[in-house]
DNA sequence: TCAAAAGTGTTGAAAATACACCCATGG
DNA sequence: CCATGGGTGTATTTTCAACACTTTTGA
């Protein structure tokens, strides 16, 4: 036996939702999509699978396209598969979050692309089902960061705590009692504190901490209460 | 433009996982694959994604033909898109996973595949990735079942605290103190308590409870602590 | 009458919340 | 010297965990 009989085939694509924070807004990175159908349309960045491919292989070579960057944290979503999302032929799509440090993006890595930063609050009309995936991964990264510390992902190896809170407050747009914060960060053991202080945000500056690793490998699958009352949060 | 030129294009398959709870074990339902490649290995219940089918419809009409039952809780749980993991040729399949009331299940509604019932502790060898996604199975099912009320699907409509308590303890394989338990889960308002009893078990009989069905949709997405030690737990 | 499972309450510890003042510094 | 953001402590409330005895009833 070669090939499985009267079997239906279809392209598989992965579509990739790729998150930055720029100390203000959770925002997403889009392109002008550069082929029909919807070319110049705002699009997620995407692409076909290819025959020797795994979905994972692809995620990270189109990540690597548009950002220049490998190694990210990097997420499967969800699959795809109205048979009617794609107005040109029938194709599955697995889609992906990223989070990446926005500080590392280069956009003249991929100038063909025109991508461009879009908060949360204004995302355009995306192509096909897209706005459903961007919905989706807005829901997963709030569960997820109510109970894993990914959000480290969006900041530099250095950060203040500060910063960390503005990140926080920006996913769950609420606001967080900073000592509150403070202790709860720091109970998880999870920061390491550095002898500089970030002197951009204030005049006296806020002292850097960086990531305990062994720490975080450790307790990364364990639930960290990381943001106040999480019964209260429906995702 | 008709289709996408030069694309690759492969099978879509979906995969159950399809569990039950017999009063004392978790577990999942497998069959004897009934054609080639491996026919006659135990296997998880599965097919190929027809043209015109969604994969939640796919994965629906799949366990309607092996437990002849609809609307069970049903989830997708990830895609896996291995080039090599399908011998045959290169198929991407999208594993779902499902909860079903064991007592509803009829055997007899599919003798064809010969399923059978495995506890998670000795599930025989599985066909190409197919031990994977059990695996993932079994941790998603732990990891949300400890936020959301998840497991009542694996019940009868009426059952009753200690019964519950039973599944609680299977599915985290660990026993939880009764009087505890009792009180987290009357506390979250799920639960309606009947005027009868179950005499099964026990002399006395113990009661039997329903869901509150309003609060059950209400607070399914909320978090809601339903075992002891969250924190702890390494998912 | 007794074995076996059901059902229930209290207390101490720990965690979460609410809340306000001092510090450091550049301009 | 003062405006701005950084940093910290305590009291109260709530939640969680540990723990043991009484009830029911069929055999």
């Amino acid at each position: 036996m070669i090939r499985y009989s009267k079997q239906s085939r279809f392209t598989q694509a992965v579509d990739c939702i790729i998150f930055g924070f720029d100390g203000d807004n959770l925002k997403i990175l889009l392109i002008q999509r550069g082929f029909e159908p919807e070319m110049g349309k705002w699009s997620l960045m995407g692409g076909f699978v290819e025959a020797d491919e795994s979905l994972d292989q692809a995620s990270n070579r189109i990540l690597k396209q548009l950002t220049g960057l490998d190694g990210m944290y990097l997420e499967q979503l969800h699959t795809f598969g109205n048979p009617l999302r794609d107005p040109v032929e029938r194709t599955v799509s697995t889609a992906y979050f990223a989070l990446i440090d926005i500080n590392k993006y280069q956009k003249q890595i991929s100038t063909d692309y025109h991508p461009e930063w879009f908060s949360l609050k204004r995302i355009p009309k995306l192509i096909f089902d897209q706005q459903e995936m961007v919905e989706m991964a807005q829901r997963r990264i709030r569960y997820k960061a109510a109970l894993h510390p990914i959000l480290f992902e969006l900041l530099p190896n250095r950060f203040t705590i500060p910063q960390l809170q503005s990140l926080y407050e920006s996913v769950y747009n609420t606001t967080i009692d900073k000592r509150n914060f403070s202790k709860r960060i720091l109970a998880t053991g999870l920061l390491i504190k550095q002898a500089e202080k970030d002197k951009a945000g204030s005049r006296r500056g806020a002292f850097y901490y960086q990531l305990n690793m062994q720490n975080y490998y450790a307790k990364f699958q364990a639930f960290l209460n990381l943001i106040p009352n999480p019964t209260n949060l429906i995702f």
